[in-house]
DNA sequence: GCTTTTTATATTGTGCACAATATAGTTGAT
DNA sequence: ATCAACTATATTGTGCACAATATAAAAAGC
């Protein structure tokens, strides 16, 4: 009890500085964003929608990972500030399909150099980032492949 | 508009893949944490108070990188649950020392093979790992430091 | 055609995460 | 000693994140 050989430290685990790291990024983001008017996972739905549109709502979920309980009160919150609809598939009517607004099509102009903007801040060079991009990538998808393991469908 | 060179993409973006793995890896450990009667962040404390404890709310925060508005709460449910004790320091009255119960120190056995549970099960090598944490831990500190430097103290 | 099963989204309740603010305690400069 | 500035935690309100459940529509089997 209490040797060190354990792997109780905080220090050896991998799963902390993401959860770390992506509180502090969604931290960062907050004041970019919100001149825009979008929380940070907002953001996400909107850069998925600017590279297609309309999707349903499983399709999103789908690309980032969360279920319609995190999306259904979102997606309504950005239809209530006026940046998509939602309404039901006439070919399915289970589905609900996102589309963006004129609105909604504009910020992505305003959105253009978010990326730009915080990734300047961060005094990484690009060849670490897309380095770092590329190995968490790889998590993602081995934690999603486990994750459909765990709980099969 | 809709150039193929702007850095819209969701899969350009270093954030999106953290955010995703952190929500993933929480999910992955939800299962196991419960049969301890713990959350993933309530598991995060214990990790440091099993390292150190006594340890003030603020301690506290500053190594999970979370303010009090997060850990007050946090920590009632914990106290509720019969792992930690808040008191006053009686040195600096504006302190509140959490300490760890007998329960939660006995908790740590019950904890020991969580990590290499979960580890097992990601079809990750012991070096992919490892080069992934110290990556990631980089960004962490990375962040912080851009995190000072936005809202200077 | 009618029931069973599956699929897609919505709802409810709990627990974070954090900004903004409040409160109480401490320190420092006079 | 007194008061202004500062520090540590708590409170409030909003917005995720997700498990569990509900509802409704579609597909499949008979």
């Amino acid at each position: 009890m209490g040797e060190d050989d354990d792997f109780l430290r905080l220090d050896l685990q991998v799963c902390f500085p993401l959860y770390a790291a992506s509180n502090l990024f969604s931290r960062l983001y907050r004041p970019v964003l919100a001149k825009l008017g979008l929380t940070y996972p907002q953001y996400l739905v909107m850069l998925v929608l600017w590279e297609q549109a309309p999707q349903s709502v499983g399709a999103l979920g789908e690309r980032l990972h969360l279920d319609s309980g995190t999306l259904t009160p979102l997606l309504k919150r950005m239809e209530g500030a006026g940046l998509v609809t939602r309404q039901r598939d006439a070919a399915d009517e289970r589905r609900v399909l996102i589309a963006l607004t004129e609105q909604g099509m504009a910020l992505r102009q305003q959105a253009r150099d978010v990326p730009q903007t915080l990734a300047s801040g961060l005094s990484l060079s690009p060849e670490e980032l897309i380095e770092l991009r590329a190995s968490v990538q790889h998590l993602v998808a081995v934690l999603a492949s486990a994750e459909a393991t765990v709980s099969p469908s």
